[in-house]
RNA sequence: CGGAAUGUAGCGCAGCUUGGUAGCGCACUUCGUUAGGGACGAAGGGGUCGCAGGUUCAAAUCCUGUCAUUCCGACCA
């Protein structure tokens, strides 16, 4: 590409609106350009790197035998309903009609398609195993977009799918697309940890997410200081010990005013760990009061699989009204309403919780002070807690996530009727798995974790341009000269260069260049007319080359 | 969906309290000087002040509504 010419800017302020170091450099450096919320332009630069990390994810799924095929964006709302996703999906599915009046709805994930497409094709059971994949753009209407490329409503996603037609053939290429997967990470340079995962809106059997490390990241990470355990918090299980202490005996105590519970911890000196606080939910309309440690928090995904149920919120005041229970002195004992406690209190002692009455709280309170309708894990594991591999400590990263892996069993084939005859003669069930990469995401997670004052820098192979050309003085003919012959050089030998022919000042070349991230820097300067150029890493010094060596030097240095 | 804020030139912002010629920096155009790390001088071009309604002789400014964007929550592959 020849700057002048091109559609190139680079913007010298950081954006406003933009929150996070990846979506900020890239839209300074011309990758993209946000149009609504959520919603991104993506502009010839990214492109460039769009380009090169889907040609990595289809030359990994390609090598898998899975063949690409592409599906409509837009899709029958009844394709969703059959499946039983419409309602779980819900506001976040964009929803239009046709002009007939016909619903339709903008595909937030294909697993209904591919197996309406599977179905044109399995018969039998000699008819399996295949597996099929696509890119294509998938749209959301996430609730609040954020960090640029990272949470959007409408992004690229490869999803692939595999059909087979057991167990065991499922596993195999769930194997087969997990080892793809860990390729296509290493090969996109991306630092990044494989955990496990809930299931969510997707159901199935086994979910593993592909993290990439990143402060920013929204996902919480719990990791193991001694062993490799790692699991998304949301399925990472609370590993609590059994207080062996003597029992003492119940006694009521006067707490006025102390309504949270480091209200009553410090009024009490106890600490928060020795309290049970109490959360007052609303599942299903009907008033559920989780008791849980006190400086823990309730874990979503836990109970709503516990309880088997689709949503939980904080109950209002109505909703409490139809219990005994006094917010801010709720206690377990004596309570009338749907309890739920967390399977670590049943192992405290002595503990301090609600009295159900205004300004009172129990102290020494004990498991069999009370009554329950349901126990479980329903908290979160905190930094410190006990690893449930090792025994170790664990601590938490924040990552972004990449990609994700699902071993869906036969729920989609079970909605949607996909069968095949076995062996015997009989229906059996097709065994399914799906797998999700977002591009995007892999290129703004890159981004931040490659990213310093001057701008973005790409890994060689992931780069926009390898390496930019850069005419010092667009005045000197033998510069400009040398320069055009390089670059035809290195684009004849199929290395595609930048070439900075603009009638700028040797320093906004240079710092424009860094910005957009160009590994390497062929400078074309003052030695020109010596035949000498000089080779620049995006960090570290530069290096003199005779002009008729640049190629192979920079063929080298991109090898390496 | 709750709480808060912001919409003024391509980008970043001031002006609004107290209504009276629409401004600054970057970017852009022209000329000159400069030329290996975001130059300097001079002269220029560019804006339905988010949108609609209202008050007023007069609205970027005050009032009402509305839309959009962002932040904190909730939610979320």
């Amino acid at each position: 590409m020849k700057l002048k010419n091109s559609y190139f800017f680079t913007l010298r302020e950081d954006v406003k609106d933009e929150d996070s170091a990846s979506s900020n450099m890239l839209c300074r450096a011309g990758f993209i350009k946000k149009s609504s919320a959520g919603v991104y332009m993506m502009l010839p630069l990214g492109m460039k790197v769009m380009h090169k990390i889907n040609a990595i994810i289809r030359d990994e799924m390609d090598k898998t035998g899975c063949q690409e095929l592409l599906m409509p964006a837009l899709i029958p709302e009844d394709v969703y309903i059959a499946s039983g996703r419409r309602e779980g999906f819900g506001h976040s599915m964009f929803a239009l009609k046709d002009r007939k009046g016909q619903d339709y709805v903008l595909g937030p994930t294909h697993e209904e398609l591919f197996a309406i497409a599977a179905k044109m094709k399995i018969q039998s059971y000699k008819d399996m195993p295949f597996s099929l994949y696509q890119i294509e753009t998938k749209f959301r209407d996430e609730p609040r977009p954020r960090y640029g490329l990272i949470r959007v409503r409408e992004f690229q996603m490869k999803d692939s799918y595999t059909f087979d037609k057991d167990e065991e053939g499922m596993d195999e290429a769930y194997a087969k697309q997990f080892n793809a997967y860990k390729n296509i990470m290493d090969r996109l340079h991306l630092n990044y940890k494989i955990v496990r995962a809930d299931t969510g809106v997707m159901g199935g059997l086994l979910s593993e997410e592909f993290q990439a490390l990143t402060p920013i990241g929204e996902d919480t990470l719990v990791l193991c200081d001694n062993c490799d355990y790692a699991s998304n918090i949301e399925v990472s299980p609370v590993v609590s010990t059994q207080n062996t202490e003597e029992e003492k005996t119940l006694e009521m105590v006067e707490t006025p005013h102390c309504k949270s519970i480091e209200e009553v911890s410090e009024y009490l000196h106890i600490p928060q760990n020795r309290c049970v606080k109490a959360l007052l939910m609303n599942v299903k309309d009907t008033l559920t009061i989780c008791f849980v440690r006190g400086d823990r928090e309730l874990n979503e995904s836990k109970i709503l699989k516990l309880l088997g149920a689709n949503e939980i919120n904080f109950a209002d005041d109505e909703l409490i009204a139809t219990s005994n229970a006094v917010p801010g002195f709720t206690g377990p004992i004596g309570l009338n309403a749907k309890i739920v406690v967390d399977q670590e209190v049943l192992k405290m002692k002595n503990f301090c919780c609600g009295a159900n009455k205004e300004g009172y709280h129990y102290i020494n309170a004990n498991p069999k002070d009370f009554k329950y309708d349901y126990c479980g894990d329903i908290v979160n594991v905190l930094e410190g807690d006990i690893c449930p591999v090792c025994g170790g400590k664990i601590h938490f990263a924040h990552g972004i996530e990449v990609g994700n892996t699902f071993k869906l069993g036969t729920k989609y084939s079970k909605a949607l009727n996909l069968q095949y005859l076995d062996a015997n003669n009989t229906l059996q069930y097709v065994w399914m798995g799906s797998y999700g990469i977002g591009p995007a995401r892999a290129m703004a997670a890159l981004v931040e974790q490659n990213v310093d004052e001057n701008g973005i820098n790409w890994p060689k192979d992931i780069a926009p341009y390898p390496v930019a050309i850069v005419i010092i003085s667009d005045r000197d003919e033998e510069q400009v000269k040398l320069g055009n012959a390089i670059y035809d050089e290195f684009v004849q030998k199929g290395i595609e260069p930048i070439l900075d022919d603009r009638s700028e000042r040797p320093g906004i070349k240079f710092k424009d260049m860094e910005l957009i991230g160009i590994p390497y820097r062929i400078t074309v300067g003052r030695k020109a007319k010596e035949g000498i150029v000089e080779i620049k890493p995006r960090i570290g010094d530069a290096i003199e080359v005779k002009a008729e060596d640049a190629f192979n030097t920079l063929r080298e240095l991109l090898n390496n």
